[in-house]
DNA sequence: ATGATTAACTCAATCATGTTGAGTTATCAA
DNA sequence: TTGATAACTCAACATGATTGAGTTAATCAT
């Protein structure tokens, strides 16, 4: 009867009115959350025209919703003429979701609550990413997590779980960039016992991508992409409101791509990821290790770090050229493990292609943003795939 | 009522037991299909299990469905102990799909039955696709097409409608391959309310996916690509079953991109597309302006088409380290109006990058394939867009 | 052969959920 | 003050899935 579900069984393709009642529960809180985002509230009046719902029903999807903690009135609105309609809003603290980012040597976790704010943020060290080790560190975060005050094993909504790919058919198998043990594993369901939660797997980029759906910069759209800055660079690509995955959750290895540069073809990753920055400037015998290394040289006017700058820049045009022509997105986020001041510098005054699709002129957003940068934006993201999945119906909406 | 909806009404958001019913039909419909396209049927008891439905809820929708024409019993099958089960298959001829092609010298229209077989094709020509003329057109096709034995107006469940793009926001919009006088037209109600069925538009690339999921080389498959040659060069992308629009219906133009060959960098329909070769061939004095007649030159060993075909596997490979890294298909399919030996050739000794994560040894399929090739590609596409839909259940089924 | 076992299937009662139509209430406008 | 309007509630109803108790037709073991 959840609509925000708890339950870690599987669901079946077949709907039944438990599942009609969970899709039309996750719409009136998708109604909400989207007039939230814009400063304002909804009343059940206005829902069912929206949903095309009887009034009833969301009268009673309301009440619901409101015993449960997840939604409280909040005043009411003249409308002109006849009775004010009674508002309501999320409660920000009626239930929480937890993100997990999965590193060689360490475990990143993010806690967001259903408004999108982050609650607390955990780095675990790890020796090696084993499924073991990565176990024990999750289980001692959720133990500590829960200790907090307001926290209760039935406010979670679900877990969010970011790895490195290449993901096999099930698992990650047998390539370069794997954690060490993970190849029989099939980590949904692996996940979901260990936490007693359902879960939910992406890569990085993806995440990122879901992390700006629900509280960045993207908020409201259907259809875009985020360029992230992770160990080389990814793509993530949200397509109907949800995550490309592609056949196997490999989708988005946007930094393999060859692409035509002044000076050759080559892999994009060699030019636009951070360990090219970071090669560019070993070359020029400058050390950044850090975010805060590279911010440093970027405010101290560096000019290796400038150089740099401008060959990337060209190459990122590339990158929005073929995203563009080939996923026309609305928009296309740059973020990720890089600083963010970086990042403005990147988006801005980039030359691009006057000729593309996505240069028409009825357009309302910047081609490229900035979107949320740092180190913690893969576990955010984690947690924002399920507030993601509890804010999406599952009946899919016929544009 | 009617699980395969012939409604022209648009869908709300919010579900209820009419939206339920119609969804489990159409889970009912795509186990029957894709038992039938492996040679096999299903029964009650079976499809249960898979939906996850109890079987009193399958058995009341397979008299509906068999009552209305669309499915019938065929046989019992013994699977060991217990009462054998009654196997249903689908009425090839319950019902129909209708395609339209609009190019702006012809309408081109397909007819399928429910197993996805052509019933007829007609070409209309045009002076100008202007809307009215190719309303003429359409409304004289849908005569033509009822007047045939054993069809009806209440048969035929849809029209999938193909047209050039790139599309506005509302239709198409100020740009370069553009037809006249389309520009303030919301497309889909136009056509719905012309044909007085539902109506679903795309763009060719997509479509001719679609042709291929229904009754090509890619049945049965989730994440796919087609690179489908028809003016330029275009990419349909089947992902999760369902087609990539992007966020104004104007993905997919893979040709526009530049790509990095051994003479520099071209935008890839400048090397792989008709008029690339028709070009190559013109340099080489030789015209050939049909199918057949580049087919003629191909088992000729014409020297410039084999030259060509040398440049266009390179460009080709190209292309698919592209979508591989960034869609990561099952497989990526070949299509369009080209003739079907040279697509074969195409396809064959492609010298694939070895390193890309779709080359993974527990693969199956190849990594490219040809498909279905002609110039009636698209307006079957257009379709095979109505079939996916009436088999295709609306509440995501979460793998 | 005979009975036990198994699985498909049917029937009827029940349950969850959305819809409908007839009120009720609160606000605005004349 | 009164009528119009819109939000909201209540109760009866409709749809469709589920459940549990049969029934039927096959295989298996003796």
């Amino acid at each position: 009867m959840t609509s925000v579900s708890r339950n870690t069984k599987r669901q079946s393709a077949g709907a039944n009115s438990e599942r009609t009642r969970q899709h039309n529960s996750k719409f009136v809180l998708s109604t909400l959350r989207h007039a939230q985002t814009q400063g304002d509230t909804a009343g059940r009046a206005e829902i069912a025209r929206l949903s095309g719902l009887s009034i009833q029903a969301v009268s009673n999807i309301i009440a619901d919703l409101e015993q449960r903690g997840l939604i409280r009135a909040c005043g009411k609105r003249n409308q002109g003429r006849g009775q004010p309609a009674v508002q309501y809003e999320i409660c920000a603290n009626g239930a929480y979701a937890l993100g997990f980012e999965v590193r060689p040597d360490a475990l990143f976790c993010t806690l967001l609550n259903l408004h999108g704010e982050t609650m607390c943020q955990k780095r675990s060290a790890l020796m090696r990413a084993t499924p073991d080790a990565v176990a024990q560190a999750m289980r001692e975060t959720k133990t500590t997590i829960l200790a907090e005050p307001g926290l209760a094993h039935e406010k979670i909504l679900g877990a969010g779980i970011v790895m490195p790919g290449p993901f096999g058919t099930t698992g990650i198998s047998g390539h370069d960039s794997e954690l060490p043990g993970w190849q029989d594993i099939e980590i949904t369901s692996w996940a979901e016992d260990l936490l007693n939660l359902p879960a939910l797997i992406e890569n990085d980029a993806n995440a990122a991508a879901m992390a700006e759906r629900i509280s960045g910069v993207t908020q409201g759209l259907q259809h875009y992409a985020c360029l992230y800055f992770g160990a080389g660079l990814g793509l993530g690509v949200i397509s109907n409101g949800q995550a490309l995955h592609g056949a196997r959750g490999n989708a988005g290895e946007i930094g393999h791509i060859r692409i035509a540069l002044p000076s050759g073809a080559q892999p994009l990753e060699a030019v636009l990821s951070r360990l090219a920055l970071q090669d560019h400037l070993k070359s020029n015998s400058i050390t950044a290790d850090t975010s805060e290394d590279i911010a440093a040289l970027f405010h101290a006017d560096c000019p290796a770090l400038l150089e740099w700058l401008n060959l990337a820049r060209i190459a990122l045009c590339e990158a929005i050229n073929l995203i563009e022509n080939l996923l026309d997105p609305s928009t296309i986020a740059l973020c990720g493990a890089m600083p963010s001041a970086l990042l403005d510098a990147l988006v801005k005054d980039l030359p691009l292609n006057p000729h593309s699709v996505a240069a028409r002129p009825e357009r309302m957003l910047p081609r490229v943003i900035r979107g949320s940068s740092g180190p913690m934006t893969a576990a955010l993201g984690a947690a924002a795939l399920v507030l993601n999945d509890a804010f999406t119906p599952q009946i899919t909406t016929s544009t």
